[in-house]
RNA sequence: CGCGGGGUGGAGCAGUUGGCAGCUCGUCGGGCUCAUAACCCGGAGGUCGCAGGUUCAAGUCCUGCCCCCGCAA
């Protein structure tokens, strides 16, 4: 199938495994990814996932500024692809690129369509307690997530999983997919179904705040945030002004008057009120410290009886 | 030159205006106990990130460097 060529669109890790498996199996004309940008504690320029990658297999990486670029558009025409594909690249394609390859023009989504279209379907799934996601691949249009599905698989999330778990899993499986539909379609033998715009729910990015845990929503609820929010952008309480990032943890035994009051626990256990139930912290990282866990954490910092988290 | 916190026995931390390096846990030995992650007694273990400087005296003050981390992207 080497002489099938397509042109790889992506940019953060969610995407690698992705190019990996298609670059095995077909040939990669061009790569392209978010243009480097400042990142990171001083600054330093970073360069995304997918060019790492890229440049490590040897591939062209094209990184444009302006998709609508009538330079770039006759580079990508130049390349003749088959398909385009892409995964998690950040923004949307444009109708006058969709039309560049010979066959199609497909996306990896990391939910299950038409549920979950949007920026964040990894985290939102887990920070609402879903117990199963998926991926769909699906033909691209011009609107957000809402081209016809050619496949779609599902994964179950555990109790315990956190983002980069459903993420990895998810990635992995979206690299199977993704050679299943381009193989497929060129059989003729996918099915291609349009999305039932009813059941269309959204999974907007994450806000800035959406990370502060409320103690306030029960035990269950800190929980699928945690996780959710695991490894990143991580959730956090705070104590005296410190920040103190809740790492992982689960509901734990107890109950509590005041939400985000430490409870009495046994030696080395950390144990939060959280609504009508309690939460026990496990792994904890305080401003400017490593991760650790909550025993640890214990040994070095004493809560005074009554101490509440949240302030 | 984006902002900020921090490097102190194996782990997590404290160390006030410079003046014998401490706490909790672990670890080792002993004791108590039917037994134990519990309790009691005792011990080992530290170039206080590195290199200079100030001082009678530096973990503490000054300078440079290395490393870790939070925010922000």
């Amino acid at each position: 199938m080497k002489d099938i060529r397509l042109v790889f669109w992506g940019t953060p890790e969610f995407a690698v495994p992705a190019l990996l498996a298609l670059q095995e199996v077909f040939s990669v004309a061009a790569v392209v990814t978010q243009p480097d940008r400042p990142s990171g504690r001083g600054r330093k320029k970073g360069v995304s996932a997918v060019k790492a990658a890229s440049l490590r297999l040897g591939l062209p990486v094209l990184q444009p500024e302006k998709l609508r670029e009538s330079r770039f558009l006759d580079e990508l025409a130049s390349l003749a692809p088959d398909f385009l594909v892409t995964a998690a690249y950040g923004r949307i394609l444009p109708a006058e690129l969709l039309a560049v390859p010979r066959v199609a023009a497909l996306n990896i989504h990391a939910s299950l369509l038409p549920r979950y279209r949007g920026a964040a379907p990894v985290h939102r799934a887990v920070i609402n307690g879903e117990t199963e996601s998926g991926v769909t691949v699906m033909y691209m249009d011009t609107g957000m997530d809402t081209g016809d599905i050619a496949l779609q698989e599902r994964v179950a999330i555990a109790f315990a999983d956190t983002s980069g778990d459903l993420h990895d899993k998810l990635a992995k499986l979206g690299a199977r997919l993704i050679v299943e539909a381009l193989t497929g379609i060129l059989a003729e033998r996918i099915e291609r179904r349009a999305q039932d715009e009813a059941l269309a729910t959204y999974a907007p990015p994450l806000l800035p705040g959406e990370e502060k845990i409320n103690w306030q929503a029960g035990a269950l609820a800190v929980h699928n945030q945690v996780r959710g929010m695991n490894p990143w952008p991580g959730a956090y309480t705070l104590y005296r002004g410190e920040r103190l990032k809740i790492l992982a943890g689960k509901p734990g035994p107890g109950n509590g008057t005041v939400s985000g009051m430490i409870l009495p626990a046994e030696e080395g256990k950390l144990l939060v009120a959280a609504g009508e139930g309690a939460y026990l912290v496990e792994k904890i990282q305080p401003q400017g410290r490593k991760v650790m866990t909550a025993a640890e954490y214990l040994r070095g910092k004493r809560f005074p009886a009554g101490a509440v988290l949240g302030e």
